[in-house]
DNA sequence: GCCTAGGTCCCGTGG
DNA sequence: CCACGGGGCCTAGGC
């Protein structure tokens, strides 16, 4: 089921979305509306945004998205559950669709407002399925839980999201010589702060077992920048090189090739 | 401008995609395709989304947005500067539209194949603003140097962005007894790794200076969980809840009335 | 419901 | 160019 409407004029649009996407049995509906808006935002911050060109969707979640020419990320939007309304208004002489979204927690308010409709869609999108990925963190834990050896000769996992004081350790285990060793594990590059947490780990582990063990800290990353090598070193701590091959993305070459 | 086609075949919405996506007069271009589709994506994760109705917005910057009927995330994506092509294929006798885009860093690559195309559409969006904000960190930070009392009677502050071995403090000062102070400032819940990133600078402050001073850690922001002062009093540092009134949303009365 | 942590995070800024 | 940290982050999972 697919409408639509050429540079509708604003009461057009507005009763367009409200057949749309008002109702029970508007569900499944998605809106799409492009034309000139301009965006006005309050709730957790506060922004404008003047006028131009613009992709706004609007899902029957409450999910509101407003899309410039360029740029991944929406320049404004609401998330799911927001209590969406359409509008006329009066302004200047000259007559505006407006969509306004509210929500209650945390407060927060968006105007869309539009001086023209270059075109406005309805859809009923029939879909049922959810993404299938792999190469999460969690993949990561699973890996080097079935084969401590990834990581080290010898090395034995006992926890998994071991609890601690200042948080959960990603694992937990034993190495050859029966030292305990705390691991945490970053799917992307790591920052200074894995250092930091890793740190208040093996210090917490060794205030609760007041001093005497020694603990090892290993971060496990598929890279590892020179500073944070340095931190750790500072720290006396580890770190294991360590990529999660769930089958990588074909090389430059053969891709290049295919790209022609 | 505007255009669009309803229902086409996957030869009309491949030469309908390239003669508006390709060349450099599409600059402003957007391109939104809807129908049924499935998706697979391969770089720093992997994934698969099995067949069903979306709406997929394709910008001249290389951005690829594929949006489900629910949900404010897309559920598969590129970022921009990724290369996208149009292609026609051949599966199980029928044919099929696909979007093929690639990057190389990080190598990722992503293939939204479209069995059926409800409406494809091609937009010229003409707009050159961009969004002002306000209440973001550096604004609280703003407010609280222009006012240092609403941290603490007596405080005075002589760094912002003050860099530190272990990274940047958002404010540092001096009390009215003349004791170092340290405040990191967060705009929204802080998480325990706040608190370590507070604890870091203490330690690095003192460090430098060989102990003998001491030196207070304050985090400061809009609300306080209890783990996270249980967190701050046992590594001896303080807190403040802030919220900076940058104007707030009205409240829900006045709101909800505006609302039916 | 709050809280915690991950993310194909994205994105800007500064070195 | 990479590294780092903020974000109206969003979103899933735990309790």
């Amino acid at each position: 089921m697919t409408h639509m409407l050429l540079s509708p004029t604003p009461a057009e649009v507005n009763e367009f979305a409200d057949a749309y996407m008002r109702g029970m049995r508007s569900k499944d509906n998605v809106l799409v509306v492009v034309g000139c808006c301009c965006v006005e935002y309050v709730g957790r911050a506060r922004s404008m945004l003047g006028w131009g060109g613009r992709v706004v969707i609007v899902k029957s979640d409450g999910s509101v998205l407003v899309h410039q020419k360029v740029g991944g990320a929406p320049v404004n939007w609401q998330p799911p559950d927001t209590l969406v309304r359409y509008r006329t208004e009066a302004g200047n002489g000259i007559s505006l669709f407006v969509i306004y979204s509210y929500r209650l927690k945390p407060p927060e308010k968006m105007y869309v407002r539009f001086k023209t409709v270059d075109m406005v869609s309805a859809h009923r999108l029939r879909d049922d399925r959810t993404l299938r990925i792999m190469g999460a963190e969690s993949d990561i834990v699973d890996r080097i839980m079935g084969d401590p050896g990834v990581i080290e000769e010898g090395l034995r996992i006992t926890d998994r999201e071991k609890q601690t004081r200042s948080g959960a350790i990603d694992l937990f285990g034993v190495d050859r010589d029966h030292i305990p060793v705390i691991i945490e594990i970053k799917r992307s590059q790591p920052t200074p702060s894995a250092v930091l947490q890793l740190k208040a780990y093996v210090l917490d582990h060794q205030h609760r077992h007041t001093g005497a063990v020694r603990v090892r800290g290993i971060l496990c990353a598929p890279s590892m920048p020179v500073m944070i090598r340095t931190l750790l070193t500072e720290n006396k701590l580890e770190w294991r090189v360590f990529k999660c091959e769930f089958e990588q993305v074909d090389d430059a070459q053969s891709t290049l090739e295919e790209f022609t």
